[in-house]
DNA sequence: TGTCGATGCTAAATCGATTAAGCACGTACT
DNA sequence: AGTACGTGCTTAATCGATTTAGCATCGACA
């Protein structure tokens, strides 16, 4: 039942665990163990099948070889995504990944955050949830190896991967403009963190970049709390007040696909009566019909990124601050269509 | 840097490492430790911010809390469902979840399998890929506290947790010829896996059942290892090549996927110039237009119930064998609708 | 003959918790 | 007075690996 262990392979092999230790470590030379002995106990060890406990190793070393993986929601499209991506780069490092959801909740965070600490996680890759601030704060304190992902919290200067959110609404704002729509409503959440401003932002700049008008009325923000049903029905709702609307952009991949599921209800028909852009691709936007324009994030990129910055820090315990913002690529499909009369050129 | 240790609070209290340890683990009155005692002990361990180290507790006990997840792909929606339910009730008992991808590869998830070894993983929630019997046997033979999920060994009697296979697919069958169709095609993959062998057989069955025919050329198999863009080009050739079909049961989320890009390419409009059925739910098919009937799993239910076999293994570590069938739901849509002549009442 | 250095290995402490065994003291009971 | 038992705590071993310090042995060399 109990496994084999070093003190086992010493026995067989005449030695002392501490000679078997440094053989299997590869220390054999330098600690001039001769070839015999070194042989010896390499056999003996693929013989009996030995598997280091990583619990004990971890023990001593003070280094367990796992990385903790917050995100918000592991069931969402985007997050599952970079999940999968993230365990098969840390692999190649030796490491694994322990992952949890906050739900963007700062207590389910802050429950993790312990755990993984509890754990002795070597480092985080970490969703910050809204007023994370004082955790991260402390983690960083502590020189704790940390990456954030997604978003950042401007008053920490940390490492962090994300996607260019300003670029990517900017980009889709100038798009639907050049197309030729005039009547274009942002929707987004009440969420104060920084990827929704900038998403707004980005947004922003582009009507005004080419003075077109965005008031007040065409930009609505959906509770971040609030339940899907809730969600869809103040989506319906502002859909049915504002008719006149010629485009909308969804700041979010949920909401992108509870747009859909409005206009599907409402009988509106995407792409002739109205064009909608959401941000984050999904396999949904690909192989709706019509098929729906978004700003896809780098997927691959984030993830390589988040292991690269974190292995960074693991081995060389620099203090350079690594700070990555990563293009969004604008997906065009036939959910926007060329206007007759184009009002920007 | 270092954390708090059971010797710190030992030495500001002035009693053993012991009494400490007894009096954090609720073993006060066991171990009878006086009020005062215990008390200074609780209030210092706040104080200090106590944090167990797990690791050393994992290798005195040999418990480490910390159970495996291995699944075919993280990132696929039905999975990552799954792994987020599987998360948050292995948390209600104190439990912390390493997971990785197989991609139904079975070198993959001897690697998997061997580090999460290494790790001392207390259970394995395990997705078998073909050929795996071996290593699922050794862990029996070990013990080791196991539950497959999705599908099963037929060989190795273990405990699993699926969903009913055979009448999602024989629901799927039965209710195309309820609605009238006649030429329906089956769309699987060449996996011999017991899953995708039972949808099959329910298939076929609903078909026997109800004397319709279902000759050898409705039945496409795509090779499992193909890549998307084969996979997709090998679906167009069927359908184009069988002109006369009217509807599709494809056996698994994500060539139900395809198939719909396939219709999508080739202008044939789902619903009606023909009829599909697909495997497994999606957001993906619930906001369709049309949207796609499809067989749904129950995410929750398989995901609690593998917690729960799982949970009365490591604590009663009974030999019992638990093999949980959890009913499907066929979901109606409008991918499916009723034909003038019913050919089934 | 004595010293020095290289060679090849080992003893023992250590990481932080758990836990079996037991010690010292006080009280009760015969 | 002596025994027995209950109370409240401690000592020390243990899990399995890593790692520092150092012990023999041998040859070379003065």
């Amino acid at each position: 039942m109990k496994g084999i262990s070093i003190k086992d392979i010493a026995k067989q092999a005449g030695v002392s665990p501490t000679t078997v230790s440094f053989v299997l470590n590869g220390k054999g030379r330098e600690k001039r163990i001769s070839e015999q002995v070194s042989k010896k106990i390499l056999k003996l060890a693929a013989k009996l099948k030995y598997k280091p406990n990583q619990l004990a190793r971890g023990l001593r070393t003070g280094k367990t070889k796992t990385i903790g993986l917050i995100v918000e929601d592991i069931a969402n499209n985007f997050f599952a995504n970079v999940a999968k991506i993230v365990e098969e780069e840390a692999d190649k490092f030796g490491y694994k990944v322990l992952y949890g959801s906050t739900e963007d909740n700062l207590v389910k965070a802050r429950g993790l955050l312990e755990v993984l600490e509890y754990r002795q996680v070597d480092g985080y890759i970490i969703t910050p949830t809204p007023n994370l601030d004082k955790e991260i704060e402390m983690l960083k304190h502590a020189r704790k190896p940390m990456v954030l992902m997604d978003r950042y919290l401007p008053q920490i200067p940390t490492n962090y991967v994300m996607v260019n959110n300003f670029q990517g609404a900017y980009d889709a704002g100038e798009y639907l403009l050049k197309l030729g729509y005039t009547k274009i409503a942002l929707i987004t959440t009440t969420s104060e963190q920084i990827q929704m401003k900038e998403r707004l932002n980005g947004f922003t700049a582009a009507m005004k970049a080419h003075r077109a008008s965005f008031p007040r009325k065409f930009l609505k923000k959906i509770p971040f709390a609030a339940a899907k049903d809730e969600a869809v029905s103040q989506i319906k709702a502002f859909i049915e007040n504002n008719p006149d609307l010629d485009a909308i952009f969804f700041s979010t991949n949920y909401l992108g696909v509870y747009g859909i599921e409005c206009f599907k209800d409402l009988g509106i028909k995407i792409g002739d009566d109205i064009a909608i852009i959401s941000f984050d691709d999904h396999d949904l936007f690909r192989l709706h019909t019509p098929g729906i324009t978004c700003v896809a994030q780098p997927i691959h990129d984030i993830a390589r990124n988040l292991i690269q910055v974190l292995m960074n820090e693991l081995n060389h315990n620099n203090q350079q601050i690594n700070q990555v913002v990563l293009p969004a690529t604008l997906v065009k499909r036939e959910s926007c269509k060329k206007r007759k009369k184009a009002t920007v050129q």
